[in-house]
DNA sequence: GTCAACAGGATTGTCTGACATTCTTTCAAT
DNA sequence: ATTGAAAGAATGTCAGACAATCCTGTTGAC
């Protein structure tokens, strides 16, 4: 019998786990924008070969979450206000579209597990804790994507949501900004529960656009 | 001298060669769906080493052109008519956004460049070169997406529509779908001449939608 | 004949080490 | 201070190696 019952059937490699951790060091605000990454360091911080962590920076930088300049090796990119409207822009008419679809498919048990994000959110909101309102906060839209009947549309959210996630941290920790947001997702929410496609897509256009709107403060207000 | 203009001209690099090359064959339907690409193959192909080579695949499979399972390798992956849908159906999202902001803020210099790529789609749809026609029909779209003040949008619209090639290049074979192709096409650049942005909306969504129709058809006619 | 265990080859995952090329920085010379 | 050259650091790329895993065809048992 074996003392680790590991039922994955696809095994774990040295590239996915590189890929997975890296991803998140960077999510997470670990490297500043703008710096570069020096592969023999990381080399040697995550115990693994050159060949393997080059097979995952090239992973990253197709995802658009590192930048790899020919000579210059891999950095962090510095997302410009214009790239990030960009990606607010067609944020919104992914999720606006996925809120509508949802709110006309979703099935009781997913809606139960919606209503249990939502008061996952409210609990972070309450808090101070910045990463763990975005994470909750992830965990919500996440649960709307996967809902809409469209497996594309969810892949094409969470890369571009991975991009902005500098900013997410941010303004949510702005003031009041999470109060607001929670009633907003609130709002979508019950639109999606009352399956009124019309009043999801609503609220959920206005959430997208109010989040950009507090994402452009939090980076005016301080450079 | 302005700080803008960039005289760096980026090495080519046996990496992002080997991502154009494979792309291309990829996108033009040389290897098989499901088939198997074996590493030592194509390194002796492409003349290069296995560890460029893999990092090669990585970018195809963030790109979702390949797929790579632990321990089997990478493979092409056979696109079902689920994601193929799904892919159509985000498409239409993206398309039609484009085509609408691009009739409201196209120049004329660059209404003057669609103009000449609807040429020569026409010109290729009147022949039987059915590659020809999916290459110009491409660039079609993509001066459109270029010119729709969204970055992203192109981005995202680009990775989209090379996974949908396979079907692409089948469906202007089929019997007529050049020629109707083409008169969706002018609508739609009609529209976008007249600054409509609502028509070139709607002549955007009903080309996707056609396209789709057509897809489907040539996908149910074989197997 | 069908099915299961098995051996062998093929293929991938990963590492080490190496070297040329290309930045980047330092330091000296004008 | 500006320029230029040399030293140092980092990347691009290759070759070779080996264990782990998958695939295939054969053998053996029922």
């Amino acid at each position: 019998m074996p003392p680790e019952l590991n039922l994955r059937i696809t095994p774990r490699t040295v590239q996915q786990e590189t890929v997975d951790k890296l991803r998140l060091a960077i999510l997470s605000g670990l490297f500043q924008p703008g710096s570069r990454l020096i592969e023999s360091q990381l080399c040697a911080q995550l115990g693994i070969s050159r060949p393997s962590l080059r097979e995952a920076l090239r992973s990253l930088e197709a995802e658009r979450l590192i930048e790899i300049v020919p000579n210059r090796g891999p950095s962090i990119p510095a997302l410009s206000w214009e790239v990030a409207t960009a990606i607010y822009e067609v944020r919104e008419l992914l999720e606006v579209e996925a809120a509508g679809r949802c709110a006309s498919r979703i099935s009781p048990a997913q809606l139960r597990e919606l209503e249990r994000s939502l008061s996952a959110f409210e609990e972070a909101a309450s808090s101070k804790d910045s990463i763990a309102q975005v994470m909750t906060a992830a965990d919500f839209y996440s649960i709307i994507l996967a809902n809409c009947g469209n497996p594309i549309l969810e892949e094409v959210h969470r890369g571009l949501v991975a991009r902005i996630s500098f900013f997410r941290g941010r303004s949510m920790s702005l003031e009041g900004r999470a109060q607001s947001s929670l009633a907003e997702m609130r709002e979508i929410f019950e639109s999606i529960a009352a399956g009124d496609e019309k009043a999801a897509r609503k609220a959920s256009k206005q959430h997208v656009l109010r989040a950009k709107a507090a994402a452009k403060i939090s980076m005016d207000s301080d450079i």
